[in-house]
DNA sequence: TGACGAAGCGGACTGTGGTCCGCTACGGTC
DNA sequence: GACCGTAGCGGACCACAGTCCGCTTCGTCA
């Protein structure tokens, strides 16, 4: 299949749709940014940001994967426990903890990818990479059903959760990421 | 406080509203519904549909906690492994079973229910009710952090995890269901 | 039974997410 | 450099969730 450059334009805009999406968030606030708003000061139509993007959702993720990549860097080739060096077993909890700081950090953000009616929202972008290394850790654990204990724990980590979470506990996040740390572990082992 | 009882004209109109939404969905699904005709269907102002359930995560919160009170029955009085009598890991197992199945059956009112963006969506209505639940199972098994556990594992049954489950693996519900049960008891012995 | 305060009603209205389609300009070709 | 097919553009437009506020009806008290 032959591999479309992108044309010049489109990827000036699509720059340019970015930064002013990012530039209005961290201005006034995810929750209070329209579709409208973004096309406006990206100095493009709101046409041109759908097709590239597709949604909000889309938006959203885009600028989240961004994000993740250090996080993602931390874990491929940062020091242990996160990075390699370490027992899975550890790793997975230190996972689990920096993860909830992630998720905790971008609350709304994560919040505007997984919403929408897209098919399986959060399931693209880089949820991927989060479901592969947690499956990773838990069968070199030896865990049973290493897949499906991966999305379970990511499920606990879920937007809506954390969300619940940090809101009905308020400041306590270090408790929770201590508690499920040990959650972690626990999957890993049995 | 004074106890305001529910007006006539209002409660007749509760009625209208619950029962021209249930055949909507029934008809037509869950998706192709809007509240417009829910209003129109049950001779109603759209007004009225708001001011009684908020919004359409509370109409469909509504509707599935008539669903769900059934289920409730089931855990609290009926025979175990679901019901009293079994161990609690037993039990715990057997509510993961139930539950998914509950959730794959009413996915699209569930999916419904829990979006917008209104607080703490799901945790309202019967989710106290499986919350409190769980918790109590995994504390009569000696767990640890049994109220924390509790939430993962029902985020583990979140809807959109349940969706993307049977999306994905499609009719393999079964194993699935396995699956959850060998989690649940995994939550409940470590 | 009449009168009155307030709970409840309803539908016009608004704001926003997302679509559509005629127009523009990019970039490959001769 | 001129030409042309097409990817990309943009903003008018649409559908629908949710709000607002003047009007209606309930039910209570005398």
């Amino acid at each position: 299949m032959p591999v479309r450059r992108e044309r010049a334009d489109a990827a000036r805009n699509r720059l340019r749709v970015l930064a002013a999406a990012e530039a209005l968030f961290a201005e006034q606030g995810v929750a209070d940014t329209t579709m409208d708003e973004v096309a406006a000061r990206a100095g493009v139509g709101k046409g041109t940001v759908y097709r590239r993007f597709g949604d909000q959702a889309g938006l959203a993720a885009e600028l989240l994967s961004e994000r993740g990549r250090e996080l993602q860097e931390r874990i491929m080739s940062g020091p242990p426990p996160l990075g390699p060096g370490a027992e899975p077993q550890e790793r997975l909890a230190a996972f689990a903890a920096a993860y909830l700081e992630f998720q905790a950090t971008h609350l709304d953000l994560v919040l505007l990818s997984e919403s929408g009616s897209a098919g399986s929202r959060l399931r693209k972008g880089s949820y991927a990479f989060w479901r592969q290394h947690c499956a990773w850790l838990l069968s070199q654990a030896g865990a049973v059903d290493p897949a499906l204990r991966a999305e379970a724990l990511l499920a606990s980590l879920s937007a809506e959760q954390v969300q619940d979470w940090v809101g009905r506990d308020g400041a306590d996040v270090s408790a929770l990421a201590a508690g499920l740390a040990r959650l972690a572990a626990t999957l890993a082992t049995a």
